[in-house]
RNA sequence: GGAGGUGUGGCCGAGUGGACAAUGGCAGCAGACUGUAAAUCUGCCGGGCUUCGCCCUACGGAGGUUCGAAUCCUCCCGCCUCCA
């Protein structure tokens, strides 16, 4: 099933300068920006998610952005629901829906559909945790086996977050993981896009991470975090993995000092860029553009991409 | 000048006669990924090959002891600390 009227992704690793091509793509085509990122859905997070400015939402609607308390559980199927209605939306209203997020399982759920899986039940998730903590993980990987022995092959034994998954998918379904996937794989239930992608040299890409990083303890990265602890935000929440986010919290809470969790900020988003890339390296259907000059160097390039889809007929 | 210590692969840092091309960490590279995904996990990482194995060069330098040395001895060089 392809919808017929195009949608526009903007992806790429961190810090490539998403938001800001779409920002200028939304404001040419009458656009709304569609937050793929899974932590600037998360109210109070804004500095180190690197969430648009208030002016920026003001001059472009963002949604999926601020929907979330720190201490809520966000998911890829969540977010694929909530993008496929708030794409709707616009849509029915005649602007251009963009999608801009750098979170590919997020991506992939939306524009190709997921398994409907469970999403899972806290309290079956609750006692796996404690008998991790009791049996160990090669007992549990042992039930897995038993289980769902498809998924256990393709897992790596010390993959302690899916293997708990897939035992809990198991238990509360009473239908191996493995299972659900075949019945619907991803590629299912397609949403056309038109995919953009931005890249940039490794090189540069780590040093514009470092100082990315630097600039947002300077606008008061620190002082936020601070902030939602003394708010009661507990330290374990799940908004709180963030990278830099995490580091943080430890400075904060005195355990490290300003320049280790900084160095360890960069560091993780270094790594999390490598990861980004190799995700995205093989989803098919990305047009990617350098990104290393000033976005007025590659915005016509993209714009004109953009157009030929089809969208020059309806937005142009 | 005297005493003690130390020198290890790109970096940090273990190893103190064989199982060592050398634990571990960092940096680097590659990859996986179906509801925590900014998460979680895996592989490579001296050089060269016919890469589940083989060969070469390696633990500051040169000699030596030994069947065998990063590990012991001698001398030399560098660095550090203390005494003068």
């Amino acid at each position: 099933m392809t919808s017929p009227v195009p949608t526009v992704a903007i992806t790429g690793a961190t810090a490539t300068g998403k938001s800001a091509l779409a920002l200028a793509l939304a404001e040419r085509l009458g656009g709304e920006i569609v937050n793929a990122d899974a932590l600037q859905a998360y109210r109070g997070l804004d500095i180190g998610t690197a969430k648009p400015s208030p002016d920026e939402r003001r001059r472009v609607p963002h949604h999926l952005v601020d929907i979330l308390e720190p201490d809520e559980r966000y998911s890829a199927g969540e977010f694929a629901r909530r993008a496929a209605e708030a794409i709707a939306d616009i849509r029915g209203r005649g602007r251009l829906p963009i999608v801009v997020g750098g979170s590919g399982l997020y991506l992939r759920a939306l524009f190709e559909g997921i398994s409907p899986v469970p999403s899972g039940d806290p309290e079956t998730r609750e006692a796996l945790r404690r008998r991790l903590e009791e049996e160990g993980l090669p007992a549990l990987v042992a039930e897995l086996r038993r289980l769902d022995p498809a998924t256990a092959a393709r897992l790596a034994p010390g993959d302690t977050q899916r293997v708990l998954r897939a035992l809990e998918v198991a238990q509360v379904s009473g239908k191996p993981l493995s299972t659900w996937i075949t019945q619907q794989p991803f590629g299912t239930q397609r949403i056309a896009a038109r995919r953009v992608g931005l890249t940039l040299p490794r090189a540069i890409l780590y040093d514009r991470i470092a100082r990315r990083v630097a600039r947002m303890v300077q606008g008061g990265w620190v002082e936020e975090v601070a902030g939602l602890l003394a708010q009661g935000v507990s330290p374990g929440v799940p908004a709180f993995q963030a990278i830099g986010y995490r580091q943080i919290v430890r400075h904060v809470q005195g355990e490290w000092s300003l320049e280790q969790a900084v160095g360890e900020t960069v560091r993780e988003t270094r790594r999390f860029a490598k990861r980004q890339e190799t995700w995205f390296r093989k989803e098919p259907d990305i047009a990617w553009f350098p990104a290393q000059n000033d976005l007025e160097d590659y915005f016509s390039d993209v714009f004109e991409h953009v157009k030929q889809s089809g969208l020059g007929r309806a937005y142009g």
